[in-house]
DNA sequence: CTTGCAGCTGCGAAGAGTTGCAATAAAGCG
DNA sequence: CGCTTTATTGCAACTCTTCGCAGCTGCAAG
């Protein structure tokens, strides 16, 4: 685990950025989390540690990291945004309309979606953890 | 034009939901539109009928519309909701992250994918306007 | 045509996220 | 080490969206 944190610290600066304790710290919260998180609970755990950090320090750097495809942001629906690590398990979210049930699904369904926008458009999708809407089984037959 | 509003109008009452004025001028605003637009500009377009409509008022029944499937809302990046009737031409979006250069794609794209979930999870998704971030042919060569 | 009331609307205030700016401090260099 | 440069931070103000509430109104039943 914490050479996970290290291999992310090293991310970063490899692609020019400094490594703050800020960051370092955010980093080692994300990197902590089973599932995912929210910038305010984010600032929570940081500031167990540093009680001085500003909300809007957590979001600059949560952009970073997006931005460096370290981390994966969604809205699950709720208009709250969740962050989590990309790291070693890229998943996605069916997530009902009608009874809130989400079920998560593997990365690989997507690829035949990726491979054909890939080919039809040249366009190299990232689509880290995808949030797909809709209605589910379960639903559907207890109309 | 006006028989796609009077359409909208009906499904509005046949959902048992109220067909007040400010939701027939919303409609109405939107069926002129030719492209999406947010709920500010919204509100300015009626207001230019009814100057006392309340922005609220504007995103509650957007919510009530996409709810009920007529209207799509995205998130084209820049953190203000894109909101455009689903009518006629269903489409989706890849929006560049790098350039910020869009282009339209067809519904038809993500019909394979639907295919899947509602084959392997018994899920119907809702996919009215996906919004697919990445990076475009143009910015990958001029690495 | 009137009435009742569930469901709308407008308002003000709160939540979530962003931005501009001055002060600070990380990292490279001598 | 200490200096310099330039990215980053903290703060406060701001934008976009939602929410709670009190009063109003569409519409279906009498």
């Amino acid at each position: 685990m914490s050479s996970d944190l290290e291999a992310l610290q090293e991310a970063l600066r490899d692609s020019g950025q400094r490594l703050t304790p800020q960051r370092m710290m955010v980093l080692s919260a994300l990197s902590e989390q089973e599932s995912h998180v929210t910038a305010e609970t984010l600032l929570d755990l940081v500031r167990l540690e540093y009680p001085y950090i500003n909300l809007s320090t957590i979001y600059r750097t949560l952009d970073l990291l997006v931005e460096l495809g370290l981390v994966a942001e969604t809205d699950l629906g709720g208009g709250v945004r969740q962050f989590e690590l990309v790291g070693a398990h890229p998943h996605h979210h069916l997530i009902c309309q009608r009874c809130g049930h989400t079920v998560e699904i593997s990365d690989d369904t997507l690829q035949p979606l990726r491979d054909r926008l890939q080919s039809h458009y040249g366009f190299e999708a990232r689509m880290d953890h995808f949030a797909i809407f809709g209605v589910c089984q379960a639903c559907r037959e207890a109309e």
